[in-house]
RNA sequence: GGGCGCGUAGCUCAGUGGGAGAGCACUACGUUGACAUCGUAGGGGUCGCUGGUUCAAUCCCAGCCGCGCCCACCA
């Protein structure tokens, strides 16, 4: 059946899946050799929010390249798929969608009825993700699929949990939290995203309590005095007007002479009238603002540390939703005297946060205690997920001692156990682990992994897998079965991702492909997760996982860490933008391997990836490209001839595209096994479209179309061979129309392309340096041929004769062997010998030999001269600065002798070519 | 405040201590039986600037200019 005239992508794509997964292509160790090493990637699984993003397209392109390329070299391959269960991101696309849909909330429905509508949202997400992964070719184990809140996983989720409380390494701890008061739970640091903002800073009075005064004294850098007054307050700066409502005391530097007087002393707080201390402490900057801070440590990170040092009072002054809250706090109006501020204060109960801060500024300014105020640029913390500003706040929550982990992490990563491609990504991973913080955990939310820990009546801790563990163990402690209260909270999303690699290969429950496939091979992902994740699974892989000897195992061999997507003008794609270019749209126009192909070819960017479509478009040609080779093949009957040894050819050009053919197989490996995607397919593109299609397919012809016999024979055998091959090396990077041809090119394949041999060949064991000097000779003497044509003018159609002035015997030979293909290509009607060029003839400098073209009657003389001294002042250039080197002498002492010898051969060659287009150019002289 | 990265053709970007590259865009010509989703030929770059190392620098080093990102508790 003859090819179509055009591959259908869109139909092709699906029936040509649908025909792989059912066949069982993709499974787990699916065209492994025998004793085969196992190579297993983990996906990063995507977040069931919604559908998959370019950046999904592009990594995943790569993971399955990976995939292909070694499934076909016969190892033992796994591709691990799944999604992930994203907390607060899934929580909070269902609530939105809960309130578009005009439904009641998540707290009147309850906890129960909420978590039962988000599993309906999962798995309709889920399953729209699998699909497009199916839609981009991505040839994992389907039948593997996990997701990070599946039975299996949250199995190990618990026993994670349990495990690292038995070691002491997860404890519950009351400190000051990164709290989102829009979804009302805790996050941890790198949820919070600092931006800058034009702030202002405002310094408040604070008068010193009974009366008391002191002499404050400002010297310039010389000592001297520059103001001296007598002081009854003392300034305090700050960014957050409103937290001087939960104010327990001023610090100043020990050595700060304005201040030594009155460390000690106690202010009265303005507005609320608590008394609170001045104390002394390192950590005020004299040289900051007054040099006197007010300590708010229930609602900042360094006044709270302060409050630790200084046994500061801790007033929390902020309800979960940041909203004020002071009436009902016992510890606001402990031990402060009733007064009419203190009641115009609580009446601000309940205010907004920044709308508690406007009336505070009010208060104040009315009371002559607002001393200035300034332009002041920093940074303030959002959420990164709500938006909205992060509040420092004091709870209990659940932490995890990274520090302690982090230390096998970087030491596993510093002895290249695991190591990240590019290198320069270890830098940042080493920096951000050396001053790991402690990681909070825990989340005031319903969706994730509810915490292991159960609470006696007098707020015991048990903490196990099970209820009834907890109550067993609740049991012995008090030696009576007692009500135990579960932690109500679930777990930071990243923690169950952090197990991804070993959780999803079975462990605790079945180790089978976890002892075949951990330490996994690669980790393709992103830099901005680096942090999230990698770390994570590195700190996790190695505390729980374990060779025979009981030694560490890293979760992956290789860190791939590749750039990010972004739009044509380099903006981050977001949904706000409205620049989201969806992978399936491209799809769906121009086909996923045109996509594949353009990302795969993007792949060595820094990072950022600029995708246009343009591009895309460019590929989907290619593809075109390698369809109408495909044609042209059947259609002169180049089928593949079983038992065909590349080796045994006789015909040049066969044994030139074998040659090219080894060549662009071992840069295609050698570019994969250095993670360089775009160098391969750079090769690949050079080799199909540049050499394949334009140079061989077009020597082919004559053989092709001449008479039947031995050379034609074997030209029909390798022109399909040298297809085969292409086919072969691109189904990684095209998998759908490689495969579609290589079914349709032959009935009798062995299996289909998915699983078909990777070669071996080399170069060295293939190519035949005279067969490849030939060609190369042949290519450059048409090149000039055409380049002539075309730049006096020659009718494209006529054909014009060609004359050998002079040749040597190698060039005689080559001129000989080449002349079918040289009359052909460069449309030339005869090819004689000739003493020397006729008047008016245009002469052609190649190696070992000079042909003339006498174009007399058509030739531009003007035209032609201002060629010739075109090329001569080229060569001439050349030949100056080869001269000038060659007559260096630290360059011939110093310089590599091959250096020097392919200077001196250079020279030559610029030399003869020289003299040729002299002479040339004297004869154009004489005519004009 | 620390750290990282980038500046090469009109655009997007590869690349290398010794002859400047690709894709797209552009120009001219072309219905040669695979392909106009194409073919042939061509134009276009002081490889950010300055200095240093070297026989030799677009490439290595330093400084500068411009741009981007990450980390960081400065009130």
């Amino acid at each position: 059946m003859p090819i179509e005239k055009n591959f259908n992508a869109a139909e092709a794509e699906q029936r040509i899946f649908a025909k792989w997964e059912a066949e069982d292509r993709f499974k787990a160790g699916a065209n492994a050799k025998p004793g085969a090493d196992s190579y297993c990637i983990v996906i990063p699984p995507p977040n069931v929010t919604g559908s998959l993003h370019m950046g999904h397209a592009f990594n995943n392109t790569l993971q399955d390249l990976l995939t292909r390329w070694r499934r076909m070299q016969g190892q033992d391959v796994l591709w691990q798929p799944g999604t992930d269960h994203a907390g607060i991101a899934t929580q909070m696309v269902v609530e939105r969608k809960l309130a578009e849909e005009g439904n009641i909330s998540r707290r009147e429905m309850g906890r129960e009825a909420f978590l039962k509508r988000v599993w309906e949202w999962k798995e309709e997400s889920g399953g729209t993700i699998m699909e497009q992964l199916r839609r981009l070719g991505a040839s994992c184990d389907y039948s593997r699929e996990r997701f990070t809140m599946d039975e299996g996983l949250s199995h190990a989720v618990l026993k994670v949990f349990v495990q690292l409380y038995n070691d002491g390494l997860i404890y519950r701890d009351k400190r000051l939290v990164n709290w989102d008061p829009h979804f009302e739970t805790a996050i941890s640091d790198l949820e919070v995203e600092q931006r800058d903002v034009q702030g202002k800073m405002w310094h408040f009075r604070y008068p010193l309590a009974d009366g008391a005064t002191y002499e404050y004294v400002e010297k310039d850098a010389d000592g001297n005095e520059t103001l001296r007054e007598t002081r009854d307050y003392v300034t305090v700066a700050t960014t957050r007007p409103e937290t001087m409502l939960g104010d327990t005391g001023v610090a100043v530097h020990p050595d700060d002479e304005r201040y030594k007087s009155i460390v000690g002393k106690d202010v009265i707080l303005p507005l609320v009238g608590r008394r609170i201390p001045v104390v002394a402490d390192e950590y005020p900057d004299p040289e900051q603002g007054s040099g006197a801070v007010k300590m708010t440590p229930a609602h900042d990170f360094n006044d709270f540390a302060v409050g630790k040092r200084q046994n500061l009072r801790m007033i929390n002054i902020f309800d979960t939703t940041a909203h004020l809250k002071l009436k009902d706090e016992a510890d606001f109006v402990e031990d402060v005297p009733a007064s009419a501020d203190l009641d115009e204060v609580l009446a601000l109960d309940g205010l907004e946060r920044f709308e508690g801060r406007k009336q505070v500024l009010a208060m104040m300014e009315a009371r002559g205690l607002l001393d200035h105020i300034e332009d002041n640029p920093h940074t303030i913390p959002y959420g990164d997920r709500s938006g909205v500003v992060i509040e420092p706040y004091l709870t209990d929550q659940w932490f995890v001692d990274a520090e302690t982990l982090a230390k096998p992490a970087l030491a596993h990563v510093r002895n290249d156990d695991t190591s990240f491609v590019p290198k320069n990504w270890e830098k940042t991973y080493f920096h951000w682990l050396e001053n790991i913080e402690p990681w909070c955990v825990s989340r005031q939310l319903w969706w994730g992994h509810q915490i292991p820990v159960w609470y006696g009546p007098d707020g015991e801790v048990f903490c196990e897998a099970t209820a009834g563990e907890a109550a067993a163990s609740a049991e012995k402690h008090y030696g009576k079965p007692v009500d135990l209260e579960r932690d109500p909270d679930v777990l930071d999303t990243w923690f169950s991702s952090a197990l991804w690699p070993f959780s999803t290969l079975g462990w605790p429950d079945d180790d089978a492909a976890l002892k075949r496939y951990y330490p996994t091979s690669v980790l393709s992902t992103g830099f901005d997760i680096i942090f999230f994740w990698v770390a994570r699974m590195m700190m996790f892989g190695l505390h729980f996982m374990k060779d025979q000897e009981g030694e560490p195992l890293v979760p992956f061999d290789t860190v791939y860490i590749h750039a990010l997507v972004r739009d044509e003008n380099g903006q981050k794609m977001s949904k706000s933008k409205g620049n989201v270019i969806d992978p399936l749209e491209i799809v769906d126009e121009y086909g996923a391997d045109a996509l594949r192909f353009t990302l795969t070819s993007m792949a060595a960017m820094g990072r950022d990836l600029k995708l246009a479509t343009s591009r895309v478009e460019g590929y989907r040609n290619f593809g075109t490209k390698i369809w109408n080779a495909a044609r042209f093949a059947e259609m002169n009957e180049c089928a593949p001839v079983a038992g065909f040894d590349p080796n045994a050819v006789n015909e040049t050009v066969n044994k030139w595209i074998v040659g090219e053919t080894a060549r662009v197989r071992e840069s295609v490996d050698a570019a994969l096994e250095a993670f360089r995607f775009n160098d391969a397919a750079a090769a690949l593109y050079a080799h199909i479209w540049g050499v394949y299609c334009d140079w061989y397919l077009e020597f082919s012809k004559p053989l092709l179309q001449g008479d039947d016999g031995p050379a034609k024979d074997e030209t029909r055998a390798t022109a399909a061979w040298a297809l085969d091959q292409c086919l072969i090396m691109l189904h990684p990077i095209m998998p759908f129309i490689t495969e579609e041809l290589w079914l349709v090119l032959s009935e009798d394949r062995a299996q289909p392309l998915i699983h078909t041999d990777w070669p071996a060949y080399t170069a060295a064991g293939m190519a035949d340096a005279e067969a490849d000097a030939q060609m190369d000779w042949l290519v450059k003497a048409i090149e000039a041929v055409r380049s002539v044509r075309a730049e006096m003018n020659v009718p494209p159609g006529a054909k014009i004769p060609l004359l050998v002035v002079e040749a040597d015997e190698t060039a005689k030979a080559r001129l000989a062997g080449g002349d079918a293909l040289l009359r052909r290509l460069a449309r030339i009607a005869s090819i004689d010998a000739a003493a020397e060029a006729p008047k008016g003839a245009v002469t052609l400098a190649l190696e070992g030999a000079t042909l003339c073209l006498p174009l007399a009657d058509v030739i531009d003389i003007a035209a032609e001269k201002a060629r010739l001294e075109k090329a001569l002042g080229k060569v001439q250039k050349e030949i100056g600065g080869l001269e000038k080197k060659l007559a260096n002498e630290n360059f011939l002492a110093k310089a590599p002798e091959a250096v020097v010898a392919e200077q001196r051969e250079r020279l030559t060659a610029s030399q003869a070519e020289a003299e040729k287009l002299s002479a040339a150019a004297a004869r154009i002289a004489e005519l004009g």
